[in-house]
DNA sequence: TCTGGGGTCCTAGGACCC
DNA sequence: TCTGGGGTCCTAGGACCC
């Protein structure tokens, strides 16, 4: 740890990136509000008896061997005397955007890539000629007085600042001149490289490519086999070669919840009411961000964690999910059969519609369904009149903003109640 | 120990049109 | 009657990231 980060400042050319990454965010932040739980191992997490993962863990944590994404019981079992949270969403948000904007008050060019990271283009320019790694230290000492730290990797391009940024958590400085990439980057394991998982990490050591020196000389052909079409920007990337530009536009593509239950689902009852239940969840999200989609999709996970899913295009974009969630109970018969366990369900709606005044054309007078839809059985909303069915989604939406979700719920909603992990997200989207 | 939930992007195959 | 090739749209699955 670089506690002063005193750096000696050498002269700095070209493009300067920064990116700034967030110290165990979730964690930090719960150590704050719970000054009885700075200094002791904290887990942010979901359920260990109902499938839960690790969403963050506190560095006193980690000391144990926790770490992100790992299986909530095998973390409990590492340290059983953990302070254990699901997390308090509304107050990450609330941080997040606090310290976002502390960044774009250093400058424009910020791409927030989650909750707790974002890009930053601070390249000097014949106005601003200050060092990159000044704006870096200014930056963690206006962070740090919110009460959460973070670490800051300088680089030349987005990749070497990520990789750098990596290099010497919590509240770390890491500053990879332009010139030196390849001494910094050549020995890392390939797997450093953000775009290298699993899959392409074991593809890559099988032919000997170990390190990002070994993938920036690695044969074209490899590269094509094991990253498609970007295979020669991957291997850009492990020289400290790319240039992709800071992009402050970010797009939301889709819009999707999904549920992991702790008791899998048999009962087509449940199932159609779980979907619902997600629907609405998705659907108010959609109407809160003001987007109507064309693609509706259904995810389903066995218990096997065998994982399928089907997609429809709709007649016409919809943020209604009273509408279409009928359509997602008939959809599912395409992956599901009585008797099945399911272990998760989800939620997606996709391809928004680019308008600054939604259309909302009906989905059930459109002649384009070739099928009439056939699962409106027992249980399912029947509310044909479109202004109706929008006045009542406006009234449950307004209810559930001013006293919280649980407030309204619907009869074909109620099945499941409590029969979830309780687990946590970091999405980027969770909190816009 | 046994693996969440929010996303993005890529691939491949089939339908359809010219 | 049998044949091509390119382009676009749609769908399912999977890798990857935080």
């Amino acid at each position: 740890m670089n506690e002063e980060n005193d750096i000696p400042l050498l002269p700095w050319e070209g493009p300067a990136i920064l990116l700034v990454d967030l110290d165990a965010f979730f964690a930090s932040v719960e150590q704050l509000d719970h000054p009885g739980w700075r200094g002791k191992p904290v887990i942010v997490g979901g359920d260990p008896q109902a499938h839960g993962v690790v969403s963050t863990c506190s560095y006193e944590a980690r000391a144990f061997g926790v770490r992100s994404a790992m299986a909530a019981s095998l973390a409990r079992q590492l340290c059983p005397d953990a302070i254990w949270t699901h997390g308090h969403f509304h107050r990450y948000r609330e941080m997040s955007a606090a310290i976002m904007a502390i960044l774009r008050d250093e400058t424009p060019h910020v791409q927030q890539v989650s909750i707790d990271e974002a890009f930053m283009d601070v390249s000097p320019t014949a106005v601003n000629t200050e060092h990159p790694a000044v704006v870096a230290q200014r930056i963690q000492r206006r962070v740090a007085e919110l009460g959460v730290t973070c670490s800051i990797g300088v680089g030349a391009s987005k990749s070497v600042a990520k990789i750098a940024s990596d290099m010497d958590k919590p509240r770390g400085l890491t500053v990879v001149y332009p010139g030196t990439e390849a001494s910094f980057l050549g020995p890392l394991p390939v797997r450093t490289l953000s775009g290298v998982g699993a899959a392409a990490e074991r593809a890559l050591t099988g032919h000997g490519v170990r390190t990002l020196a070994d993938l920036g000389a690695a044969e074209p052909s490899l590269l094509r086999r094991v990253f498609g079409k970007n295979g020669e920007m991957m291997r850009d990337r492990a020289l400290g070669r790319d240039r992709s530009p800071v992009r402050e536009d970010n797009e939301v593509k889709s819009v999707s919840n999904e549920v992991t239950f702790a008791e899998d689902l048999t009962d087509r009852g449940d199932i159609e009411a779980a979907l619902s239940t997600i629907a609405a969840k998705v659907g108010r999200r959609l109407r809160r961000k003001g987007l109507t989609g064309r693609t509706v999709a259904v995810k389903v996970r066995f218990a096997d964690r065998t994982t399928h899913s089907v997609q429809r295009r709709l007649p016409a974009p919809t943020n209604d999910d009273i509408a279409f969630a009928p359509l997602l109970h008939a959809m599912i018969d395409d992956i599901w059969v009585p008797g099945a366990k399911v272990r998760l369900l989800g939620v997606a709606v996709t391809h928004f519609e680019h308008r600054e005044e939604p259309v909302q054309e009906s989905l059930f007078d459109a002649a384009a369904f070739e099928e009439p839809c056939p699962a409106r059985g027992e249980g399912a909303p029947l509310i044909e009149d479109d202004g109706k069915r929008r006045q009542l989604l406006a009234a449950t939406d307004a209810l559930r903003d001013r006293f919280g979700d649980d407030t309204v719920r619907f009869g074909f909603e109620l099945r499941n109640a409590g029969n979830t992990t309780g687990s946590s997200s970091k999405n980027v989207e969770d909190y816009k």
